[in-house]
DNA sequence: TGTCTTCTTTGTAATGATTACAAATTTATA
DNA sequence: TATAAATTTGTAATCATTACAAAGAAGACA
């Protein structure tokens, strides 16, 4: 906890109770959670919580570089804590989302490009879902 | 026109006017338009279109592959008339869509699922504004 | 401590793309 | 032509996200 302190501070970030919350629960999980699932795990810790700091809590997060925000679902962002480059895959029959290493992306064409984001998402069918699933 | 009323039937979709203009204005395009911008820009031919013929429209290209649907932007889809492997790139600055070749994605740690599509999001700022933009 | 200022958090309303759905229109079939 | 089926349209509902102003908490200073 004290180094999820340490790395807003080492950002210029206040680290309120809410911010530090919010971080550590991202780092301790490989869920990509949505504002609502992280709104409803936090809200025992935090009772007083509301869904506009959870919004503007991964806001400034993302800003600062310290999350990532996943949008391989096209109607609700995930949040990762995850920061090291890597892909995702969405599963289409659980919807899970699953990390996997990602070697190298081979590209040509953006010649002057100045590239600030890479994002690489799979979808299918995962592992245990085809084998039967739960 | 006639390929793409072709390509159509080749799927078992009836070629109404309105799916052999979308899908034949989305081949010509190398812009990635959004619904609105399909919109607009084929009103003049249909006079009579609505905004809800498009959704359909695209959604059913899209189930029948005959088009790919883009979310690289968060809050609006884009839509593509390629349909060939190739990655995107979205400029922060004029918002523009770019394709780029892949060659390869090499990762490792999905044995044994199944993958049905592959994304590659790029951001950040094209050639062209890194250059003093328009 | 009390006051003033600034930053954080909250609740509610607005936004806007997408979806749902039934009516209207067109097309196919007998 | 009459009937059925498919397509298209207009409107309303949905729902994640954003805007924004009020409320609350923390910090500075005397
Ligand atoms: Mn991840
Ligand atoms: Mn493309
Ligand atoms: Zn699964
Ligand atoms: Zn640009």
């Amino acid at each position: 906890m004290q180094n999820i302190t340490d790395e807003l501070i080492n950002k210029g970030i206040k680290p309120s109770f809410i911010r530090v919350s919010v971080l550590n629960y991202l780092r301790n999980t490989i869920a990509h959670p949505t504002i609502e699932t992280i709104y409803n795990s936090l809200k025992t810790l935090i009772p007083t919580l509301s869904k506009t700091s959870v919004y503007n809590t991964v806001e400034l997060l993302a800003d600062f570089g310290l999350i990532n925000v996943v949008t391989i679902d096209k109607n609700e962002s995930r949040y990762d804590g995850d920061i090291k480059f890597h892909g995702h895959f969405k599963c289409e029959k659980c919807n899970n989302l699953y990390d996997f290493s990602l070697l190298d992306v081979n590209y040509s064409d953006l010649k002057n490009f100045i590239i600030n984001t890479k994002d690489v998402y799979f979808s299918g069918i995962c592992a245990n879902c085809v084998k039967g699933g739960v």
